[in-house]
DNA sequence: CTGAAAGCGCTTACAG
DNA sequence: CTGAAAGCGCTTACAG
């Protein structure tokens, strides 16, 4: 049962010292006698104590300055218009208590872009910070800085094994690819074929598109029923004329594809060509709710959708930081996010 | 821009009153002139004043007392072992904040307990009530008796039109029996047939399971694929033998069943007497994610499973009726959540 | 090294 | 009808 809350107060009296004191021990500003330390962590101890943080809240001039580093949304990579929701929401929800939010963003294009981002970065002296490690080089030479600086920072999106994080919030990046596997094999006629396509512009996304290849693929030799082939293919510039050419040549050689996978978030370009042509028989799978594979979901062009919660991760992020700084609560280190299924029968809840 | 936040003080200062007058118009406990209450009013307006919810919440010695009235969780009713943990995570977070929760459990399978439970949770003389509305009749007399003494209460897993309901969250029934359908109708064979079962023991699941069901069969005419037969049936008394036998001689007299959708949590049974017969080649639909109905699902015997999300409505309810009597605000009346769709792939994710 | 005091923005009696 | 004061549990100078 949780007898009443043991305050300052209380320890200070059974110290036999005044608050001011407890209070410099709890917050290691020494300038205490060792014996007067000693004496007073025993009662923190034994009361098991713990501040309010309403309390704390309310007084505290400091106010935490958490600086988000991500992507620039555009056109091209809608995707990450989504984060910045997220970011909104755990403002709003956090509103009374003593935080400051400073959005960052860089060119997903432009590594060089991306250093000069996290300078501004620093040089806002963040609190905290959270950010999508796209650019591993430059990301590892950023999140060092942080670390040297004594600045937690924490992950969405993907993560950096090599770099001392608080916390990683996102997708099972394999997993997610497993759940695109078992899905297309569920609906793909047995002996079709399956094409799996990437396309990419951008470096960074080669490291998740194969992660989700691999876990598509993996799911075939043990789980699968389907015995058709898997076929693979790039697309790198992903222009119209240039997905209809390249994809009339690879269905032309292999007529019997019953299903398409898309590895990233463009699947919407697929589901155009396809539209465009007049087919129908194709099951095509993609990632990401964007308004444009939103649309194709719903009219049937396109089949599954995997979402992977983009606003969730901000929201997540941002208050693992708050609690961390504000009140010492080291947040699990790895948090996988669930990887949604999405039909045009239940996207009206995810949206 | 967010200019410094405006106080109780600043507002007293402009009126040219003191802060206790400004306090009595914020709560209209009245004594308070007409003509100071104007002008405080219209400063209060103009500054666009909102209350600091961290000074007000460690002053207070009012606690809020929230009572929830939901079913005792059981073998046969596993579902609801999910919901106080929704609870307890509401708590956890809203800890330093002032507010007690009581859970008030009743059977299931007994409207005579819900009504006797109902008197307890009145007599705890709660601020907030969150209620899963299982009893029609006597939820409509008991939300009646809280609106009359207002208290307000919120829904979860079900609603009732009629009654003065702060808000509802849970499942959109209807829908998520068109997200069964659907899934159903992509891996089930053209021309297989498709059986429908209703496992029910008490008359509330009636509507519940009727609802699903309309939803399900809605699918087919305007988006299914599926040339098939759909089949229904009901099996009260869901005894291992009662089952076996039900569905030996359905399935002797439809011998084209390709899949099996079960309207409510108990799909376990259907898969531990397929799995007995040594049947795979059925695609098995069912709801929840019980251990039991986890544990086929991850061993092939169910195909899908869809989730409600049981804890987040719970958490959601009793955060709603927090900030409602905290800070006035007043949510979404409903909250449909998402509807999960679940394979073995994803469901670690879930759990 | 330690204590006493002020103050964060509210709410709650109490005095007038 | 209105104001002044105390206090919620902390943190932050400041004095000694």
């Amino acid at each position: 049962m949780p007898r009443k809350r043991a305050r300052i107060k209380d320890i200070a009296e059974l110290a036999g010292v005044s608050i001011g004191t407890v209070d410099r021990v709890l917050h290691k500003r020494g300038e205490v006698a060792e014996k007067t330390r000693e004496k007073v962590m025993k009662i923190v101890k034994d009361l098991d104590y713990s501040p309010n943080v309403i309390a704390r809240a309310l007084k505290s001039k400091k106010k935490f300055r958490v600086v988000s580093l991500l992507p620039e949304p555009s056109e091209e990579s809608a995707f990450w218009a989504k984060h910045p929701e997220g970011i909104i929401k755990a403002m709003n929800e956090l509103d009374p208590f003593p935080i400051i939010l400073s959005q960052v963003t860089f060119d997903l294009l432009d590594e060089k872009d991306f250093q000069k981002k996290s300078e501004k970065v620093i040089s806002l002296s963040p609190d905290g910070v959270i950010l999508a490690p796209i650019f591993k080089t430059q990301a590892i030479a950023f999140c060092n800085r942080l670390t040297k600086k004594q600045i937690p920072f924490v992950f969405i999106d993907g993560f950096i094994e090599e770099t001392e994080f608080l916390s990683y919030t996102g997708e099972d990046i394999f997993q997610s690819g497993r759940v695109a596997g078992q899905l297309i094999d569920m609906v793909t006629p047995v002996n079709m074929d399956i094409l799996i396509i990437n396309i990419t512009r951008n470096i960074r996304n080669v490291h998740h598109l194969n992660k989700r290849t691999q876990g598509f693929l993996s799911y075939f030799p043990e789980s699968g029923k389907n015995k058709g082939e898997l076929i693979s293919m790039s697309i790198i510039d992903p222009v119209p004329e240039n997905i209809r050419k390249e994809l009339k040549k690879v269905m032309a050689r292999n007529p019997d594809i019953g299903s398409i996978f898309v590895t990233g978030s463009k699947s919407y370009k697929i589901a155009d060509y396809l539209e465009s042509e007049g087919i129908h028989s194709v099951n095509l799978i993609g990632y990401d709710l964007l308004d444009r594979n939103v649309k194709h979901l719903r009219s049937g062009n396109i089949k599954f959708l995997i979402g992977q919660r983009p606003d969730e991760q901000t929201y997540k992020g941002v208050k693992k930081l708050f609690d961390y700084l504000s009140m010492d609560r080291v947040p699990d280190k790895m948090e996988y996010l669930p990887v949604d299924v999405v039909t045009s029968e239940n996207v009206q809840f995810f949206l």
